[in-house]
Order: C-alpha cells, then sequence, then structure tokens
DNA sequence: TATTGTTATACTCTATAACTATA
DNA sequence: TATAGTTATAGAGTATAACAATA
C-alpha cells in the first residue's frame, strides 16, 4: 500500500482544527446516516483487530461464519449468500487459503464445483476471531441499552426488507 | 468496467433455487445486520439513479451538498468532513469537475489552497439529484413509521458516537 | 447447452510517500 | 519549516466477458 519508503519520516499532522462544516439535510437522511455509522463501525471493527494482532475484514468474517455453518458448500452458493459475483470471490478464497483458513476440495458427486470448508487452523482461529467480534460488538453498543439493541436490529432489517436489491 | 464485448450477449441467469444457508450467528451482529442494511440501501440508491437516467453515488451526493452549503471550502477541509485522504478527494473532484458540477478556484487569500463552489449546472443538478434522494429515501423508509424512522437514525447516531474511530 | 470456477480486464475507493507551489 | 494540492504507486472490492472443464 503505498509508495516504497525512502526519505521522510511520518510526521503527526496537526492540520487546522477542523471548524464543523454545515451538512444541511444530510444529517435527516437516512442512507447518510446508515452510511456514517457503517464506516464507523467498519473502522472500529478494524481497530479492534488490529489491536489484538489479527487480520481480518468484517467481510472475511462473514464469510468464515458461513463456510463453518455450511461446510462443503461451493463457491457459487457462497458467492450467492455474500451478495457478490462469483469472479469476486476467487480472489477473496485464495487470500484465506494462502492463510491455511480454508480449503476448496473437489467435489466427489459433481466435477465441476468446489467443496468448501475450514482447515483446523481454520476453525481454532475463527473461535478467536469470534471473541474478538463479541468484544467488538460489545463496544459499538455500549451506549445502547439491551431493548435498543435489538430495536436497532430489528429496524435495520425492516430498511433491508424494503429495498429494491437487484 | 469488464472486459471488452466481443461475441457472446449477455444471457439471463437463472441459476441454482438458492437455498437459504446457516448464517449461525451473523443475524445477531449490529455489525453485520449494519452492513447488510446498508448495502442493500446503496443499492436501492443507485437503482433510483439508474432509472431515473442520472449517474451519481451516495459519496457524491454528500460532497456535493456540502460544497453547496459551505461554498469556498477547501479540498483539506472536504476531505476531512468527508473522512478521506486529501490524495483520495483529487479523483472525485476530477469526475466532478470534468462533468461540469463543479469547479477549482484559485483562493485570493491562500495561494496554496482552492476554494471549491458548485457550477450554476452543479447547482441545478443537485436540485434534481435531492428530489431522486428524497424519493429513495422514502421508498427504504417504507415500512417503518415516521417515529421509527427518527428511532433509527437516534440509534444510529449513537452507534457511531460510541465507536472508537481514528 | 448450461453451470462452475478461473482468468483477463477495468473501474472505484482507499491509503502512503513524495513532489511542487506557496505560506 | 509547514501546509495544500497533485502525482505515483499499490491493494481491496467490485464487476463483465470469455475460457476450460464438467455436467
Amino acid at each position: 500500500m503505498g509508495r516504497p519508503p525512502t526519505k521522510r519520516p511520518a510526521k503527526a499532522l496537526v492540520t487546522t482544527p477542523a471548524q464543523t462544516l454545515d451538512r444541511g439535510v444530510l444529517p435527516t437522511l437516512l442512507g447518510y446516516m446508515l452510511r456514517r455509522a457503517q464506516s464507523a463501525v467498519f473502522a472500529d471493527f478494524a481497530i479492534t483487530f488490529q489491536t489484538a494482532g489479527a487480520t481480518l475484514t468484517p467481510g472475511e468474517f462473514g464469510l468464515l461464519v458461513l463456510v463453518a455453518r455450511n461446510a462443503g458448500l461451493s463457491q457459487m452458493a457462497l458467492a450467492r449468500a455474500l451478495g457478490i459475483d462469483r469472479s469476486t470471490l476467487v480472489p477473496i478464497l485464495d487470500r484465506l487459503q494462502a492463510r491455511d483458513l480454508l480449503v476448496r476440495r473437489r467435489s466427489p458427486t459433481d466435477g465441476r464445483t468446489h467443496a468448501l470448508e475450514l482447515t483446523p487452523p481454520g476453525t481454532k482461529a475463527l473461535a478467536r476471531f469470534t471473541a474478538l467480534v463479541r468484544a467488538h460488538e460489545k463496544r459499538i453498543a455500549a451506549r445502547l441499552s439491551t431493548a435498543e439493541t435489538q430495536t436497532l436490529i430489528g429496524l435495520l432489517e425492516k430498511v433491508r426488507a424494503g429495498t429494491r436489491s437487484i
């Protein structure tokens, strides 16, 4: 990521005292607030894993859970569940396989498909990742009561169900 | 986007009757549900604009609103408000400027900065975009009461405020 | 013929490091 | 020296088109 280091050391950026800008209607828009929250949660996820010395994205976590709970599924089935193209999935699986977290096995019943499953190290790693996700979840919901968190999840699902996703 | 067209026509993909997979704990995770909702809303935004023959992303809309409400602001100030690096902003502005939606003017007070502002066509286009966003917002909130929408926005802001974003 | 996985290609978003012009 | 904007570079995520192997 970025140009190879050569001379100057990274300098702490203080910058100007970031005056708050006028955001107009944006804070009243559900889509905008959803995107901001999602972005902040994503950043928190990254910090949580970084701090623990682990490397994983929210998407990779979801993928690993799906494979763990549906051992032997095909790449097509996984891509469909993730809502991405099968070609998009290839390099993602390449990376996870290179990390020895999962394997592609030849299906004995259908020579065209790969049966995906976690490796033993992958299963072990997922347990650790899940603990980190729990800690992360606890933090992002820290300002919400249990009831509020449930309400939020319910409302988010209502929103999702109401969209015309392709 | 994609390889240059050559032979085969795009075929309707029917695929296998997508059996629902076991998602384990995922539906109980706030981060996961937030990501799913955000993704669906993003897709709905794209369809809304595509259908209207307009081209715009949620991020570009937010940027245009910020420039409209804070005419003359610098690229640094805008990047800070958007939470992105100043280098990331450059190609985004290039595109919007190429579409004649905004301009970079030299600041008379500080020769290093650009004063950003919408062009007259940009201002007009933003009015149209805003109408489309309203229609989109109406749809994604269709299954929620007005009170529920307000609750949702409030909870999302609570979540955002609770994260340790960098 | 149709499906699965892969590859080639391309575009966007994101960042870091370094360069240029200014302050 | 420090800041603003730009460029070079690089990786992740996303997609479409086409290809090879298999059904």
